[in-house]
RNA sequence: GCCCGGGUAGCUCAGUCGGCAGAGCAGCUCACUCGUAAUGAGCAGGUCAGGGGUUCGAGUCCCCUCUCGGGCUCCA
């Protein structure tokens, strides 16, 4: 028997009774907690072998939480780093963090080796003998000088403790989760021979683990800096049952089936063809098509919130992106200037430059202001043959552009029913979820601190006019300009940059832009960038990959497929497709050339939201068999004039809430208003 | 740009030890004229990414280049 026992507080506002001196196990068996990983105490993470702290709330950490993964998975990359330095003696090993749905840790072979993708199976298989043999993690705290003999063979770790010994301002965070703290360093150790620094906290025994999988190899730089040394990587994810192990799998396979790659082909929307260069799209009949509708959806709804249209050129003089600061800030980003007739000349990347001359181009009044100028304009970027993908990324693509030259006194508001009217474009196209980030002044950047503050003033006011929920970004404003970025979550969770707005510091400086004032002084105005998708392409990717492909009648290349029973039908299935289409539909009459089953399924295939059967049923009552995407079963019967309203109505662009001077309460103003996320089921 | 892994018919992929370049789907032709996710038969389709090398002989082995994918770095 113990000699006393106390009264421990829960972060639940329970208490329970336990021995003195009693750790986070005994406190998991006594409250029959079978999957405890750790102990919250004091906002940290503790082991649960260490006794309790007396005084203050403890709370146990339970393998499926986010804490509790994240130890998991701690814990499961220091397994994979003793499988790899038992399989290659003389290994190096770098650092080795938990992240978001896995792990990953880095490593330095020797005689400059590699790992080779099936070396997965290899070590996995060695990582589950370390798991079937229970080793328990044990704690250990050493003095730096201690931790840098132990770890005397280790370069990479003895650089992590002599950076953090050499004070604070040397380590960044995710050195610091590797167990060095102010004048000690913590190391685990398992098993015979391993030993790892690390902060913990860690699983009592690698039998704690198991549900985990060894997922890619990749390069990556130490510590992040390219000039240094190349290791090699290793992903895995884990998890705290094969259950959720096997729903990531699953989670995986169905981003894989999303991939707007695979559907651009499969739908026949675009490719890339390798003679033109990589990174340059083409878009076929179907995937301009779609484009069509977004761009006419982003200029009708433009003109309608005060904008006007402008058209600039793909290219200009050097000299304007000298001017501009580009040529002097981001050369590394352009493409290399080409000379015709003696002049250089440089691809645009951004349409700023362009939108500056067309206000430049004559004396401007405040009576014009705020000006709105749009362009869907294609910039050219030389991105880095390494970071293409898809047509997220890529060398030439199209912007949702806009400049807004306003007086000083209109930036609040101006900025506000900008936001209202981003979101309310967004969620037009069925994407409901946002966040925001407020970028702020980034150690290298122009202009006075004092009008950072005041941009960054201002758009801080428009997201909490908004409501919108938004996080900081300490210094990760552009060079001239704080800026908001806003992400989107797509159907399957994964978190999209989309639109940025911008408040530009610089160009109306460096352009010497001016407005005659009231007063009849010249004053300079301030100059707002936006984009709301960003890039079309880029937009049109996250739509492809949000609806599966299976996009909202109103955007789908081919809203209705007619198909004949035979071919005594064709010429009513013609009047169908007729009637659709002087309803606005664009409809395709496919003819009885294969079986019906076999139409059916390749329309199905096409995602194309209306299928309409046509026999001799139909030709004698005027009706159509529906059957819809998403829909329960074919319908049998339906007057034509029923069919058409119905797939018209499907077919009929949103509706968008006008920009709102004054949203309601709690901010929910913009997304309320918005109709509701079109499925695109079809279901009319 | 860097690391790793790929590139064989429009697509997905097979191709053993270096020994005649294949399948399914798609395409075309013919037959079938069909009531809600694949009718049948036939035909055609290839500079095996490109170039160089080794070899009696290269899709296969070696080198270079291009390109795609996964990462890293970058992303005004």
């Amino acid at each position: 028997m113990h000699p006393h026992e106390v009264d421990l507080a829960l972060t639940d506002g329970s208490s329970v009774r336990l021995p003195a001196g009693a750790t986070g196990e005994e406190l998991a068996a006594a409250l029959g907690v079978d999957d405890a990983v750790a102990v919250r105490s004091g906002g940290t993470l503790v082991d649960l072998q260490v006794p309790l702290p007396e005084t203050g709330p403890v709370e146990l950490v339970r393998a499926g939480e986010p804490d509790g993964r994240s130890v998991l998975r701690h814990s499961t990359a220091h397994v994979l780093a003793q499988a790899v330095l038992d399989l290659w003696p003389g290994a190096s090993f770098a650092i080795g963090p938990p992240i978001e749905d896995g792990f990953y840790y880095d490593f330095l072979l020797p005689g400059g080796a590699h790992f080779r993708e099936e070396d997965l199976s290899r070590i996995e298989a060695r990582m589950r003998e370390i798991v079937g043999e229970a080793q328990p993690f044990e704690r250990a705290e050493l003095s730096i000088e201690e931790g840098l003999e132990l770890f005397e063979a280790q370069p990479f770790k003895r650089e992590i403790i002599e950076g953090v010994a050499a004070g604070p301002g040397a380590s960044d965070a995710a050195l610091e989760a590797e167990g060095v703290e102010g004048q000690r360093v913590s190391v685990y150790r398992n098993g015979p021979g391993f030993v790892d620094l690390c902060r913990g906290p860690h699983v009592p025994s690698t039998a704690r683990l198991g549900s985990f999988r060894l997922l890619r190899t990749a390069g990556a730089y130490w510590r992040g800096d390219e000039r240094r040394d190349q290791l090699q990587r290793i992903y895995g994810t884990a998890w705290e049952s094969e259950e959720a192990l096997a729903a990531h799998l699953e989670r995986l396979a169905e981003a894989e089936r999303r991939d707007h790659r695979r559907i651009g082909r499969e739908l026949d929307l675009f490719s890339f063809p390798p003679e033109l260069g990589p990174g340059l799209p083409v878009y076929h009949p179907k995937g301009a098509r779609i484009r069509y509708e977004m761009e006419e959806f982003a200029r009708r709804h433009h003109l309608e919130a005060g904008y006007e249209l402008v058209a600039t050129p793909h290219a200009a003089r050097s000299s304007l992106f000298e001017t501009s600061g580009h040529l002097g800030w981001y050369a590394e980003s352009m493409f290399p200037g080409m000379e015709v007739e003696g002049v250089s000349y440089h691809l645009k990347p951004m349409n700023c430059p362009m939108h500056v001359l067309v206000y430049r181009s004559r004396a401007r009044s405040y009576r014009e202001l705020p000006l709105r100028l749009f362009e869907l304009g294609t910039v050219y970027r030389f991105e880095r043959s390494g970071v293409l993908h898809g047509l997220t990324r890529v060398r030439g693509f199209t912007q949702d552009d806009a400049h807004i030259f306003c007086a000083p006194g209109q930036l609040g508001a101006e900025l506000a029913a900008l936001l209202g009217f981003v979101l309310a474009m967004l969620g037009a196209f069925g994407l409901g979820e946002f966040e925001a980030e407020l970028a702020t002044r980034p150690e290298k950047s122009v202009g006075d601190p004092v009008d950072w503050a005041a941009a960054e003033a201002a758009l801080r006011h428009a997201l909490d006019v908004t409501g919108l929920p938004y996080r900081i970004a300490a210094g990760e404003g552009a060079f001239y300009a704080p800026k908001i970025d806003l992400h989107l979550r797509d159907a399957i969770g994964r978190r999209w940059q989309v639109s940025t707005l911008q408040v530009d510091l610089q160009l109306p400086q460096l352009f010497d832009l001016d407005f005659t004032g009231e007063d009849n002084g010249r004053h300079r105005p301030y100059m707002i960038h936006r984009a709301l998708f960003g890039s079309v392409d880029r937009f049109l990717a996250i739509l492809l990959e949000h609806y599966e492909g299976a996009l909202p009648c109103w955007l789908s290349p081919v809203q209705a497929a007619v198909l004949p029973v035979g071919a005594a039908h064709e010429a009513y299935a013609t009047d169908v497709a007729a009637t659709l289409a002087a309803r606005g539909v664009r409809a395709e009459v496919r003819a009885a050339s294969e079986s019906l089953g076999a139409r059916i399924r390749d329309a199905k295939l096409a995602k194309i939201p209306w299928i309409l059967v046509v026999g001799a049923e139909d030709v004698a009552g005027g009706s159509v068999g529906v059957n819809a995407r998403g829909g329960a079963r074919p319908e049998r019967g339906v007057a034509l004039s029923e069919a058409a309203d119905r797939i018209a109505a499907d077919a009929t662009p949103p509706p968008l809430l006008p920009p709102q001077p004054a949203p309601g309460p709690a901010g929910r103003a913009p997304r309320t208003g918005v109709p509701a996320p079109r499925a695109g089921d079809g279901a009319g």
